[in-house]
DNA sequence: AGGAAATTATGCTTTTGAGCATGCAAATTT
DNA sequence: AAATTTGCATGCTCAAAAGCATAATTTCCT
């Protein structure tokens, strides 16, 4: 799927959740105006400051929504995978991004103008409700995640990530490594700590037999102390 | 205001961004539904893992959203003012509440079954953007808080924490004080830092001549240096 | 009013994690 | 194939912040 070209139907398929809201003449201005990309691997869709013009989902790929924070050192908020929307935040908010999107492995992405959603949305009530479910189960997720970064300690923080990163992107055929290859960088943006820090802390749990690690290939060996980790922080 | 009781014209002014959005009809079942309560300073307005059963609406006194982290230690989320509304961000998500909100100082609080809410909002477009506005702010704010707190050092969280509360309480009369009496703890848990910090790092502040302290007021006396120390983290 | 409990202040110790330097290996470029 | 860049690993040092103890002060409760 990813290499082939998407037909019209294949896309209406993927982006169900929200193309299942709209009435015909809705659909028809939707499919009008939307458009696909291919991005490549680190190819940047939006950056902070910008002013949002598009509302965005993923079809193949992944994508990774980040900050840069104090001192330049970046932060990755959210990861997602298909069949995810995202940049449409900022205007319903009526701000500019205070995120940056890039693709983090080479993605499809879709792209419909933002006015167009938003004038939907002032018709159609479950669009409405499509985007109020999506920003309240978001906001929950970031005010966890907020908790979560402050007060669990290095071992407890990147025991999170990885498990997140398990439930986000599933398992490899053999059960067991992690869907999703990140460099330590940006295990250690995903997980707020050093490079250094985040190499070390993957090296311990894997003389620990916690995990196993090949290059970027991660295999979780066990599950349950790594939960253990993540909780008791 | 504070000790009056509150005449119906009065809340439906003060609740207006919502009401403003209602037909006659919904106007009816939301004034046959809601009840106001007054709450003593720290009372419990709802608990993590409770399920959602009313939106509410700050219309006099202040509340704190906050959640119980790692070893006890709890941080403080949002801090609201009239009138603002919360409860409703779980619902919406179809989630148990991950958050405590509890009455700050004595505080009028309205409620809403938030079923009723929710029903009115698959009818109502205007109430839905409404929602989808609120949700949408908070994310962003979420977002900046998570950076905010995990990449800045002590001197530059406590300096935000205090342009927060002087942005969204604002100054008494004398146009320093700030118009909010936090505890050191509860600074400590705004500012996630331990209350040894708080203490030390308000005393410091203090000797620079960049604030004033006595008691629990705090005079903002330089705050072109607050905002520095803020920025640079 | 008076005693108990909570809050604030201050000093000291310990731990955590950031910051660097160095070495090595793999991937890319020339 | 050599050279350069990029990413991973490891050790060492140092600063930041947590933790703890103690005392003073304020607030709360009966």
């Amino acid at each position: 799927m990813q290499n082939n070209e998407l037909s019209l139907n294949d896309i209406r398929r993927l982006i169900s959740s929200l193309w299942d809201t709209l009435t015909e003449e809705q659909r028809y201005s939707v499919e009008e105006s939307l458009s696909i990309r291919k991005y490549k691997k680190n190819e940047i869709i939006y950056t902070e400051e910008e002013m949002p013009t598009c509302i965005y989902c993923v079809l193949t790929g992944k994508v990774k929504i980040y900050r840069d924070g104090v001192g330049g050192r970046s932060q990755i908020m959210r990861m997602l995978k298909p069949v995810e929307y995202f940049g449409y935040r900022a205007y319903f908010a009526n701000e500019r991004y205070v995120t940056t999107a890039a693709a983090f492995e080479p993605s499809t992405i879709c792209s419909i103008p933002i006015t167009i959603i938003g004038d939907i949305v002032k018709q159609n009530n479950h669009l409405a409700v499509f985007f109020i479910r999506q920003l309240a189960a978001d906001l929950g997720q970031s005010d966890e995640r907020t908790v979560n970064l402050t007060q669990k300690h290095i071992r407890g923080r990147l025991a999170e990530s990885l498990l997140f990163l398990k439930e986000n992107y599933g398992l490899e055929e053999d059960g067991a490594t992690i869907d999703i290859y990140l460099s330590r960088e940006d295990l250690a943006s995903l997980s707020n700590m050093t490079t250094s820090n985040a190499i070390r802390t993957l090296s311990n749990f894997a003389s620990e037999r916690i995990i196993a690690i090949d290059g970027r290939k991660i295999k979780i060996i066990n599950e349950d102390a790594l939960r253990k980790i993540s909780k008791i922080g």
